[in-house]
DNA sequence: AAAATATAGTTTACATATAAACTATATGCA
DNA sequence: TGCATATAGTTTATATGTAAACTATATTTT
């Protein structure tokens, strides 16, 4: 109902119900998600990126001459948004799409050297942005974090 | 570079480091939320009704008469979101705008019958659904799970 | 090989989302 | 009072995002 350090004029509950702690746990895991994107978004926007555009240039780093399906798999979305995404990486020259020679329906994508000098420009910059965020967090408590939170995504 | 659950055929690192670690704790920050929040969107549609529009019904639910600047603020999107989203749920009946007496420029938005209703249909199937996935936590680590979220997004 | 089925990518219709310009009303100040 | 400024909501242009239908190519099955 209230956050703790927000000023009260009514008596604290002792504690609140174990699942009124559930609940709350994950509308705070969304505001912390969304306030931390928000923050990043507007750097990358600096750099004349979007948060969209950046995951899939740092996603081709590590994986380049993945299918537009295993890239959709690795950045969590539909196909049918890779294609719209990569449209508009390509017209800024900084992804291609190559025709898969065995397979006559795929294309393998790949940075071009303008997408690798984007990304180069920009991960130091998105990654000290990150690295500060976390930076009120001590390093156990980060990897209590992580911990915690693939714990909740395995468990789907 | 690998979960600490897939099989390795190389010599474990001893340690990642701590940069390595925080950078990997917020892709698994935004991993985590993507899933859950699939999830629940998923269940929602059930319902004929999106995240955002929960978003908003359970919003109006303990602030009801907000104004939409207010509305935005509190769920952390743009004035200009708020208009389309109220859009389409004045269309479905399920709010309504009223002009505030005291001030021409502004809204107060309200939930009609029709929104109470579904809000009280959906409620218990979204409660549920989040409960069961913060099941995989005992209780202690959905408290120390929210404090770090909640540090995280002060830290902003 | 021919037909049935599956798969990769595209398209379409729609719902969010932002930033920035715009409109109408309030407020502050000279 | 009357002008300057601020504020609430809307509109516009653009970028995501989904689900579902569609196209073209592979694969499987008979």
């Amino acid at each position: 109902m209230h956050d703790s350090d927000s000023p009260r004029f009514y008596p604290l509950p002792v504690h609140e119900e174990p699942e009124a702690v559930r609940l709350r746990t994950w509308v705070q895991l969304a505001r912390t998600f969304y306030r931390i994107e928000q923050s990043i978004s507007a750097r990358l926007a600096e750099k004349e990126l979007t948060m969209a555009q950046f995951d899939v240039l740092a996603t081709l780093r590590y994986s380049e001459g993945v299918t537009q399906k295993e890239l959709a798999e690795l950045l969590l979305v539909t196909k049918g948004n890779v294609v719209g995404l990569l449209d508009r990486l390509q017209k800024l020259d900084l992804v291609e799409r190559r025709a898969d020679p065995d397979d006559g329906r795929a294309n393998r994508i790949h940075l071009t050297a303008r997408g690798r000098r984007k990304l180069e420009s920009v991960l130091p910059v998105h990654d000290r942005l990150v690295l500060r965020t976390l930076d009120c967090l001590d390093q156990q408590e980060v990897g209590t974090l992580r911990r915690l939170l693939k714990s909740l995504e395995q468990a789907l």
